[in-house]
DNA sequence: TAGGTCACG
DNA sequence: ACGTACGTGACCTAG
C-alpha cells in the first residue's frame, strides 16, 4: 500500500497565498480550497497512492510550548480569509475520502513524523508533501519528501529521497536535526548557537558529524578559538534547539495503514457542497455534476465540456466563407508575425481552421475587417487594427474584443487571453485535438479561436448584464482603433537634439561625480541605495531619517532634509536628476527612435486598476514637465515639417468630476464661476476673503484639493505640506465641512463599495475590492481610500476615452488630415498641418468639452507650437 | 527578480 | 506597533 502524508498547514497556506482571494458571490473565501484542492490533485496523479492522511495542527499549545514557552512566539495566526475556509477543507477532505488527522499537544510534522514511522514499519512506501523544509530529517529508505517550492515564480516541486538529501547537504536525513540546532531557525524561534549561520554549522557537521560528537570533547576539536567559545557558550541553547526541533515519531494515532486507506468519494453530497462553493472548473475536472447535487445553482452553466475538433487548414475556405454569408459574422484571431498578418485562424460552425496569409481567397478574409456588414468578434483586436491601418485598411463593423470585455469584467487580472478566460468564467470550450486546452502552455491560433465564439458570448452577457454595454462598445472598442492609429503614427523626435543635451548631461555628471568623490573622501557607486546610504549615515555620520525595508532610505525627501548638513548633499540631489534625464530619458528616448525618426509607443488598454491607458517602450506619459531643465526634453518632441501640435489639456478635471459626482452645490458654484479653484478653496478653509489668500494658503489648499482625491489621511497631508498632523486634520475637516456633498460622497463611496464588492465610475466602470473585507486593517484602509479615488480618477479616464474616440471620428468625418498622436491622462495631442491648426485646436476643444455633460462646465485650454514645449501653455 | 528611486497625471 | 494619498513605467543595483 502506498502511502499519501499531507502538511495539511504547509500546503493550505501555500495554497492561500499562491491564488488569488477568491470568494463566493456571497462573499465567502474559497482560494485556498481551490489551490488546496489543485495540489491534492496534482500529488495524487503523481503518488497514485492507496491511502491518504492529511495532518493538521491544532491551536492549542504542544509539548514542545511546555518546555520552552517562546517556541514559535509571536507568530502570526492566520488570517481570518485563511482561518475560515479551514473547517470547509477538512469537510471537503473527508468526503473525498480521505483521513484527516489531528492531536492535541502534538503538531502536522509530528503526525507526519509517527505516520511515516509506521509505514516503514509495516513495509508502504511513503510520500510526505509538504512546504516545509523541517520534515527532510523523515527522509529514509521508502520514505520520501515531495518539498513544494517556488522558483523563477513558477510552483515547483523537488523530490528528496536519502540520495538527494546527501547530495544537496552532504549530510544523512537524520543529521538536518542537528544542523538546525547548531543554526536554529529564527522565524520558529529556535535559538541554535548563537553567531554560528549556515555556513559554519554546516562546516562543522560535514567534519564532526553530529552535536554530540562536537560537545564531546569540544577543547579537541581542530577549529578556531572563536567558534569554540561560541560553541561553548551555545551549547544549552543547542542541546533545547535539537530537542525542539526532534520531529517526534510516536504521537498516540492509530498506526495501522489500512485505518488510513482511501475510502470511497461521498459523490453527491461532494458535488453539492463543490457547487455551493462555487468550485465549478474544479468539479469539471473531476467529472462531479452539479446535477447530482443536491442543490445546484448553476447546473445549466455546467454541461459537458464539448469534444475535441481538429484544426483545418485553408481547405475549409470554403465552408467558412459560405457559412459566413449566411451569418454575416467571422469570429477568429489574427497571426501577426512583426505586426504582418501572417494568418487568420477562424471559427464557424463548431469548426476551426487556421488559414495562412498565401491563401487565395485570404484577401477576401481580411476585407471583411473593412466590411461594415461582417459582425467580427476577436481576442485582441488593437494588433489587428494597427496591421490593417498599415496595409491602408480602415476597420469597419462591429467589433467584440474579449480582452477588453474581460479587462471591464475585473481590471485586477493580468492575463485576459482566451484561454484564461474561458478558465476564469467557466466556459466549457472544446479542445484542439492534441492540445492541452487548459490555460498552461501556449494554445494554438486554431484553438483559440475554437474557444472564442462561448468565451465571447458568454463576456458579452456578463458585460450587458453588469450595465457596461456601452463601455464596452461605444468607448473601449472604438478606442482600440485610436490607438492603433496612434501607435503607427507615432510622435517625431529630433535625436541629433537629444544626443547633444545628453552630451552637456554627461559632462555635468561627470563634473559633479568627481565632486561628490573629492567631498565624501572616496569612490563608490552613486547609483547604490546601499552604498550611498552607508557613505551618508556610516562614513559621513548624517543623520539617517528613514528606513526602507532593506536599509537607510535615500530618497529625495530624506537628501532634502540633510541639504544642508554635508556639501555632498546637495550634489547628490543634482546628480540624481541629472542621471534619470541622462539614463531614462536621452538614452532611453534615442534607443526607440524608429528608422521613421518616429517614436511609437504602446498603449495598454488593459492594464490599469482605474480604467486610465497606459504607455510603454517608451512610456510618453512621463516626459519630464515640472522642472525646468527636465522639461527643454520636450523641444525634442515635434511636429514633422510644415506641421504643428495642438495641445489640449483638461482644467481640473478631477476636481470638476468630483464635483459633478458628489452634486456639491459650493464646489459646482466654485467652478461655474470661472475662478481659481484652489484659491476658493483656500478662501473656504482658511475662512478669509479670495483676495486676501496668500500663496501659502492656496498652495495648502490645493494640497487638500489633491489629497481628497486620493482619499486623504490627515497624516499624510502633515507629512506632504510639512504641518503638524492636528493642523492637517483641521484642515480636512474645514475643508469636508465646506464641501459637505463632497463629504457624504466620500462616505457613501465607502457603503456602496462595501455593499457591491466593488467601485464604479459615473459610465459604469467598476473596480472589485477585496481589500475591503480584509481583516488586516492597513489592508482595509486602504481598500477605503480606493473606493473613494478610484470613481473619480476612473470617470476622467472614461471621459477623455470618449474624447478621443470623439476627436479621431471627427477629423476623419471632416477630411481632416489632422491626427491624434498622444494622451497624457488629461491632455491630448493632435499633430495637425500648420493650415489645418486652427480647426484642429477647435475640433480638439469642443469634443472634450462635449464629451460628458457634467454639472459643471469641462474646461480644455488648447495651445499650438512647432514643439510639445511649445505647446504646452 | 525584487527593491529603491524618480519621472508623469 | 504598524504604516500612511491614487494611478502608472523605466532604470539601476544586488542577490
Amino acid at each position: 500500500m502506498r502511502l499519501l502524508l499531507l502538511d495539511g498547514n504547509s500546503i493550505v497556506n501555500r495554497a492561500f497565498y499562491g491564488v488569488k482571494l477568491l470568494s463566493t458571490k456571497d462573499g465567502r473565501y474559497t482560494n485556498a480550497l481551490f489551490g488546496f484542492l489543485n495540489i491534492l490533485q496534482k500529488l495524487r496523479d503523481d503518488v497514485q497512492p492507496d491511502g491518504i492522511a492529511a495532518a493538521f495542527d491544532l491551536h492549542a499549545p504542544t509539548f514542545r510550548h511546555q518546555k520552552y514557552a517562546e517556541y514559535k512566539a509571536g507568530r502570526k495566526g492566520m488570517p481570518e480569509e485563511l482561518r475560515e475556509q479551514m473547517p470547509v477543507l477538512k469537510e471537503l477532505l473527508t468526503l473525498l475520502g480521505i483521513r484527516v488527522v489531528e492531536k492535541e499537544g502534538y503538531e502536522a510534522d509530528d503526525i507526519l513524523g509517527t505516520l511515516s514511522d509506521a509505514a516503514k514499519e509495516q513495509g508502504a512506501p511513503c510520500y510526505i508533501a509538504t512546504g516545509d523544509r523541517d520534515s527532510l530529517q523523515l527522509v529514509r529508505e521508502g520514505v520520501t519528501v515531495l518539498l513544494a517550492g517556488t522558483k523563477m515564480g513558477r510552483p515547483e516541486t523537488t523530490v528528496f529521497d536519502v540520495a538527494a538529501i546527501r547530495e544537496k547537504y552532504g549530510l544523512e536525513p537524520d543529521q538536518l536535526i542537528d544542523l538546525k540546532a547548531l543554526m536554529g531557525d529564527a522565524s520558529d524561534h529556535i535559538p541554535g548557537v548563537p553567531g554560528v549561520g549556515e555556513k559554519t554549522a554546516l562546516d562543522l557537521m560535514h567534519r564532526f558529524g553530529s552535536l554530540d560528537a562536537i560537545y564531546r570533547d569540544l577543547d579537541a576539536l581542530d577549529i578556531r578559538d572563536t567558534l569554540r567559545q561560541k560553541l561553548r557558550a551555545g551549547e544549552e541553547s543547542a542541546r533545547l534547539s535539537r530537542w525542539l526541533g526532534t520531529i517526534c515519531r510516536d504521537v498516540p494515532i492509530e498506526r495501522g495503514m489500512e485505518q488510513y486507506r482511501l475510502a470511497p468519494v461521498q459523490r453527491e453530497k461532494l458535488a453539492a457542497r463543490m457547487a455551493d462553493l462555487e468550485l465549478f472548473k474544479l468539479m469539471e475536472k473531476w467529472g462531479l455534476s452539479a446535477l447530482n447535487a443536491e442543490q445546484a445553482p448553476a447546473a445549466a452553466e455546467e454541461a459537458a465540456p464539448p469534444a475535441p475538433i481538429a484544426a483545418e487548414g485553408e481547405e475549409a475556405l470554403p465552408d467558412l466563407f459560405a457559412d459566413m454569408e449566411k451569418t454575416r459574422a467571422l469570429d477568429g484571431v489574427a497571426r501577426l508575425e512583426e505586426g504582418k498578418v501572417a494568418g487568420f485562424a477562424a471559427a464557424f460552425g463548431g469548426r476551426a481552421a487556421d488559414i495562412p496569409a498565401s491563401a487565395p481567397g485570404f484577401e477576401r478574409l481580411l476585407g471583411c475587417w473593412e466590411d461594415p456588414s461582417v459582425a467580427k468578434r476577436t481576442e485582441d483586436a488593437k494588433p489587428l487594427f494597427s496591421a490593417l491601418l498599415k496595409m491602408g485598411r480602415t476597420p469597419q463593423g462591429t467589433v467584440m474584443d474579449t480582452m477588453l470585455a474581460g479587462y471591464l469584467l475585473n481590471p485586477l487580472a493580468s492575463d485576459y487571453s482566451l484561454p484564461r478566460l474561458a478558465q476564469e468564467y467557466a466556459v466549457a470550450v472544446p479542445a484542439m485535438a492534441g492540445e492541452g486546452g487548459e490555460a498552461e502552455g501556449p494554445v494554438s491560433p486554431a484553438g483559440r479561436a475554437a474557444m472564442l465564439p462561448a468565451v465571447a458570448d458568454r463576456l458579452a452577457a456578463e458585460v450587458e448584464g453588469q450595465g457596461m454595454g456601452r463601455l464596452l462598445r461605444e468607448v473601449e472598442i472604438p478606442l482600440a482603433l485610436v490607438l492603433a492609429d496612434m501607435e503607427n503614427i507615432g510622435f517625431e523626435a529630433d535625436g541629433a537634439g537629444i544626443a547633444e543635451f545628453g552630451a552637456v548631461l554627461e559632462s555635468r555628471i561627470d563634473d559633479i561625480q568627481r565632486a561628490i568623490y573629492e567631498s565624501v573622501g572616496y569612490e563608490f557607486n552613486l547609483n547604490s541605495p546601499k552604498q550611498l546610504a552607508k557613505a551618508l549615515f556610516e562614513d559621513l555620520g548624517l543623520p539617517a531619517k528613514k528606513k526602507t525595508k532593506s536599509g537607510y532610505s535615500t530618497n529625495a525627501e530624506v537628501l532634502e532634509s540633510l541639504r544642508d548638513a554635508h556639501p555632498a548633499v546637495s550634489m547628490l540631489l543634482d546628480y540624481r536628476t541629472l542621471a534619470k534625464l541622462k539614463s531614462t530619458y536621452c538614452d532611453g528616448l534615442l534607443k526607440v527612435i524608429g528608422p521613421d525618426g518616429r517614436i511609437h509607443s504602446s498603449f495598454n488598454q488593459a492594464e490599469t486598476r482605474t480604467g486610465r491607458i497606459s504607455s510603454a517602450e517608451p512610456n510618453l506619459q512621463n516626459i519630464p514637465v515640472r522642472q525646468e531643465l527636465g522639461r527643454e526634453l520636450r523641444r525634442f518632441f515635434r511636429a514633422r515639417e510644415g506641421w504643428v501640435l495642438c495641445d489640449a489639456d483638461y482644467s481640473q478635471i478631477e476636481l470638476r468630476v468630483l464635483a459633478h459626482m458628489a452634486q456639491d452645490a459650493v464646489m459646482i458654484e466654485a467652478f461655474n464661476t470661472g475662478a481659481d479653484i484652489h484659491r476658493i478653496t483656500a478662501s473656504q478653509v482658511f475662512g478669509v476673503p479670495e483676495e486676501m489668500v496668500t500663496p501659502l494658503m492656496r498652495s495648502r489648499a490645493k494640497a487638500v484639493n489633491f489629497g481628497i482625491v486620493y482619499g486623504i489621511g490627515a497624516h499624510s497631508l502633515s507629512q506632504d505640506i510639512g504641518v503638524s498632523y492636528g493642523e492637517a486634520k483641521q484642515y480636512i475637516d474645514s475643508y469636508l465641512a465646506h464641501y459637505g456633498g463632497v463629504a457624504r460622497f466620500m462616505d457613501r463611496m465607502i457603503e456602496t463599495a462595501k455593499e457591491c464588492g466593488y467601485a464604479q465610475t459615473l459610465f459604469g466602470r467598476r473596480r472589485p475590492l477585496p481589500e475591503l473585507k480584509a481583516s488586516n486593517a492597513v489592508t482595509r484602509s486602504f481598500g477605503e481610500r480606493v473606493a473613494r479615488n478610484m470613481p473619480i480618477q476612473g470617470t476622467a479616464a472614461d471621459i477623455i476615452k470618449i474624447a478621443m474616440v470623439r476627436v479621431h471620428r471627427r477629423l476623419r468625418e471632416e477630411g481632416l488630415r489632422s491626427r491624434l498622436i498622444l494622451q497624457v491622462h488629461d491632455e491630448l495631442i493632435v499633430e495637425a498641418p500648420e493650415d489645418e491648426s486652427a480647426r484642429a485646436a477647435r475640433i480638439l476643444q469642443e469634443e472634450m468639452e462635449a464629451a460628458a455633460d457634467l454639472s459643471v462646465r469641462l474646461a480644455v485650454d488648447v495651445n499650438v507650437g512647432r514643439t510639445w514645449y511649445d505647446a504646452k501653455g
